[in-house]
RNA sequence: GGGCUCGUAGUCUAGUGGCUAUGACGUCUGCUUGACGUGCAGGAGGUCACCGGUUCGAAUCCGGUCGGGCCCACCA
């Protein structure tokens, strides 16, 4: 291009837009199962749907797209698929809300056909954002995790545990949400500190004693069916055996001793309930205690109520609590805040139910999960914490049935004369019980008379299969073997104990292996405050309102100043930074191309570089050594910061000003002199170009094609090579001639900004003192003077056993 | 209560034993330097949370204290 036609100003909204198109149509990230190099496979994160992308996404998922973009670059074969999780509640709250429907009062094929067409149609405008944000997937490796090929692996996944004994049904305490009317898994639980009520209640003994205890959940005394005191407890002893009665209801029940009780907590004594919590599933199961269910599925009060029936469990509460106040059986409340566990989908308290789920036994396995984490590398290290933390913590087998409409159905059904399970045949897959029927007839007595399952899997369940749901899009392919274990599973640190662990899980269980070799994960963009965005606090910042300001480019560049796993808060003025340095890119590169001429990288490959392009050029190779090991252990948030600080301050502020008296002068300084110079910028500006192109690909592909495509010739910068490091340009003792030429430029510059002088003033001498010879000096004089404009420079060398090592005066 | 993590100029941040603690933003003073004023040059600004220890030497390692964050547990 010749130099009239290049635009003195980076256009970034046309280049986004040229670029995302070019990137489509000539398939730069097209996945190619016949490439050579080595794979790099990476389970992708598929984005919900149902909500728009959000600054966290931008922030993670660019960070991602950094290391992918740094192994294509490396030549490694990228395998980089997109979803989109469209399965689970979320969803279906969309569609009723998008359609006005309920999914309750449809067919369950109806309700799934109708979120299918609707996901359809809203999906291409959800996935734009994030062809915009630059991520570098291939969109043609897509799954959704509603879609038929993903609910035959689910379906499949579940067949092939319940054969090898891993899964089975059971009518147990369950924890149940009452607003969703579905049972839940230990991890869809979440803290919430709500203030609440100590009520101390009297019980009355057969002799007419009374009984203290106290309770927050009032509401459970139908429901009560034993209480306990420590063995140990002196107030206390003396009652075991005994009988209470229940105040209001009227029933009797056993006072017991158990280890579980504390002394030290309320009244020493507690009331047992089915159920009212962990301890009451314990005691119910360790004393063989009846079933008494007070809340209903639906989250009121049960039969055994009374006269409470059928009120919402808060509505009882009060009204107990009244009716006890009335009979004089309340003795005293006392105003506290405790946290309960509520439903992290809508904030419900959830309940401990007896209900009939389908589990996944794998508490059994917890030292394999923990095993199969260290054979992973986490980065950062300490977040496999985390993972074993959780799996210590875990008490529950994995409840996989849910009670809702929209989801995966289990591909179930039960024998109506014996009530054998039947499940599917793989041919049949995907299958809805609901509307088909099993293949043959039951095992056990020939009967052809089924009743489908209604229950459809947990959203995890099928989530957990992500690393199949991607590669198994290539079953038929020989690359297919290739790609598992994946190379990566990039995540953000909130979701550990949720898809990285159930991942781990359906994998382990499956193959006996790891799912992926690396894990990275991400922190949280935060507010300008360092707190977390949240609607309610209004503090949330959208990044398709950042990228109508700002190049997406910058937005991309202020994630990559964060470490990675790195909780960063989000500041308008880092994104103004980013454009500086987008402008700075393109100006520095222009101006390189103005000096370059009909300079040609191959025919001028030989030429006999000046001591101070040869500093230039050692220490850009030294750079691109550690930036490549930066990179190579995710840490790209130091090649960022690295090759930013060399191309601000070593290449523009100095570089450029003391190249450009042998630029603009060659007839002064020789033909030489201005090739070298120029060899010099070339490789300087496209390796920078290069090094960046991760975090920012926008700028660097318009770079790469306004002045680099012609002599590289690749179709795009982010597929042309990673600068590689060459041991024949490490040159020390030019980048110590280097030095000096800057301590002396900086010293100049120094003396004439106090004296408030312009930089192109002359100034009459310059006395440079370092410990090298006169020769090496004669090197670098003439550059020296050109930037500095001085009159006469003087050189005096420093004797080897002086301490200081180099200094300089000047005369203006 | 348990696990992990963080505490560095007004703000964000680099730095895991060694020159005068990094960079950016902000601030102050200059400079219309033949790429860029979205620029250039220069300056001011820090008891590296606190206490103690190890060491010739600590922001960095060890112990403790205080404070923030995340996850988990408890929820009589």
């Amino acid at each position: 291009m010749a130099n009239e036609e290049i635009p003195k100003k980076y256009d970034w909204k046309e280049s986004e837009n040229k670029w995302k198109e070019y990137w489509e149509k000539e398939g730069v990230y097209k996945f190619d199962p016949k490439a050579n190099g080595d794979m790099y496979a990476i389970d992708t994160p598929p984005p919900t749907v149902s909500g728009k992308m959000h600054i966290g996404h931008a922030f993670s998922y660019s960070q991602q797209d950094f290391m992918v973009r740094f192994n294509r670059m490396k030549g490694k074969n990228i395998f980089y698929p997109f979803g989109t999780d469209d399965n689970g509640l979320a969803t279906e709250r969309l569609i009723e809300k998008m359609k006005k429907v309920k999914s309750t009062r449809m067919e369950r094929k109806d309700f799934v056909k109708l979120c299918l067409e609707t996901l359809d149609e809203i999906r291409p405008q959800y996935i734009a954002d994030w062809k915009h944000l630059g991520i570098s997937c291939d969109f043609s490796i897509f799954y959704t995790t509603i879609n038929e090929h993903c609910q035959r692996i689910s379906q499949k996944s579940f067949i092939e545990l319940y054969k090898m004994g891993r899964e089975y049904q059971k009518e147990a305490p369950t924890m149940w949400c009452p607003e969703c009317r579905t049972a839940i898994a230990q991890v869809e639980l979440q803290d919430q500190e709500t203030p609440s009520t100590f009520n101390h209640i009297i019980f009355k003994l057969d002799d007419g004693k009374e009984l203290i205890i106290a309770t927050t959940r009032p509401e459970l005394l139908p429901a009560c069916v034993s209480i306990f005191a420590h063995p140990d407890d002196k107030r206390y002893k003396k009652l075991f055996g005994k009988n209470a009665r229940v105040p209001i209801f009227g029933h009797e029940v056993p006072i017991m001793a158990s280890q579980k009780a504390d002394p030290e907590k309320g009244t020493g004594i507690l009331m047992c309930c089915t159920f009212g919590d962990q301890d009451d599933i314990e005691h119910y199961k360790e004393f063989n205690l009846p079933l008494k269910i007070a809340i209903t599925k639906d989250g009121r009060m049960s039969e055994i109520a009374g006269k409470y029936k059928d009120m919402p469990i808060k509505d009882a509460r009060k009204a107990i609590i009244e009716d006890l106040k009335n009979e004089g059986l309340l003795l005293k409340q006392e105003q506290i805040k405790h946290t309960v566990n509520v439903h992290e989908r809508c904030g419900t308290e959830i309940e401990i139910l007896e209900t009939k789920q389908w589990f996944i036994k794998y508490l059994d396995l917890k030292d394999e999960f923990k095993r199969i984490g260290r054979e992973m590398n986490w980065h950062p290290p300490h977040m496999r914490h985390r993972y074993d933390n959780w799996i210590d913590g875990l008490r529950w087998d994995w409840c996989i049935s849910r009670q809702r409409h929209f989801g995966v159905p289990f591909p179930v059904w039960y024998c109506k004369k014996c009530g054998e399970v039947a499940v599917a045949d793989e041919s049949q897959l995907p299958v809805d019980p609901l509307a088909d029927k099993p293949k043959k007839a039951c095992a056990k007595c020939k009967s052809n008379d089924f009743e489908p399952e209604k229950d459809v899997l947990d959203t995890w369940a099928t989530s957990s299969l992500t690393p199949q749901l991607a590669t198994e899009l290539f079953k038929n392919n020989p690359v297919y073997k290739k790609i598992y274990p994946m190379s990566l599973r990039p995540q953000a640190h909130d979701i550990i104990t949720f898809w990285l662990f159930n991942t781990v899980v359906k994998n382990y269980l499956h193959y006996k292996s790891r799912p992926w070799n690396d894990i990275a994960i991400s922190g949280w963009a935060l507010d300008p405050h360092g707190k977390k965005m949240s609607k309610s606090k209004g503090n949330v910042v959208e990044p398709q309102a950042v990228w109508q300001k700002y190049p997406v480019d910058a937005l991309r560049f202020w994630a990559g100043g964060s470490k990675l796993g790195d909780d960063m808060p989000y500041q308008e003025k880092d994104l103004v930074t980013g454009v500086k340095t987008i402008t700075k890119l393109w100006n520095a590169a222009r101006f390189a191309f103005m000096h370059l001429g009909d300079y040609d990288p191959v025919k001028h490959a030989d030429i006999d570089l000046e001591a101070y392009d040869k500093a230039l050029i050692s220490k850009l190779n030294r750079m691109v050594k550690s930036c490549t090991e930066s990179f190579e252990n995710y840490e790209y948030s130091k090649t960022k910061m690295e090759t930013e600080k060399f191309f601000w301050q070593d290449l523009c502020d100095y570089y450029l000003e003391v190249s450009k008296d042998r630029l603009y002068n060659p007839d002064k300084r020789g033909e030489n002199a201005r090739r070298s110079a120029q060899h010099a910028l070339y490789r300087a500006i496209l390796t920078t170009v290069k090094l960046l192109a991760p975090i920012m690909p926008y700028i660097t592909e318009e770079i790469y094609h306004t002045f680099f495509k012609k002599h590289e010739k690749k179709k795009s910068i982010h597929l042309s090579g990673w600068p590689s490091y060459d041991e024949n340009l490490a040159d020390e003792n030019a980048e110590i001639l280097g030095k000096i030429a800057d301590f002396t430029v900086e010293h100049v510059r120094r003396a004439k900004s106090e004296q408030n002088i312009s930089l192109k003033e002359p100034v009459k001498r310059v006395v440079v003192e370092a410990k090298i010879s006169e020769e090496d000096f004669e090197k670098i004089k003439e550059d020296i003077k050109g930037v500095t404009h001085a009159e006469e420079i003087v050189f005096e060398a420093i004797k080897p056993e002086s301490k200081k090592d180099m200094e300089c005066t000047i005369d203006i």
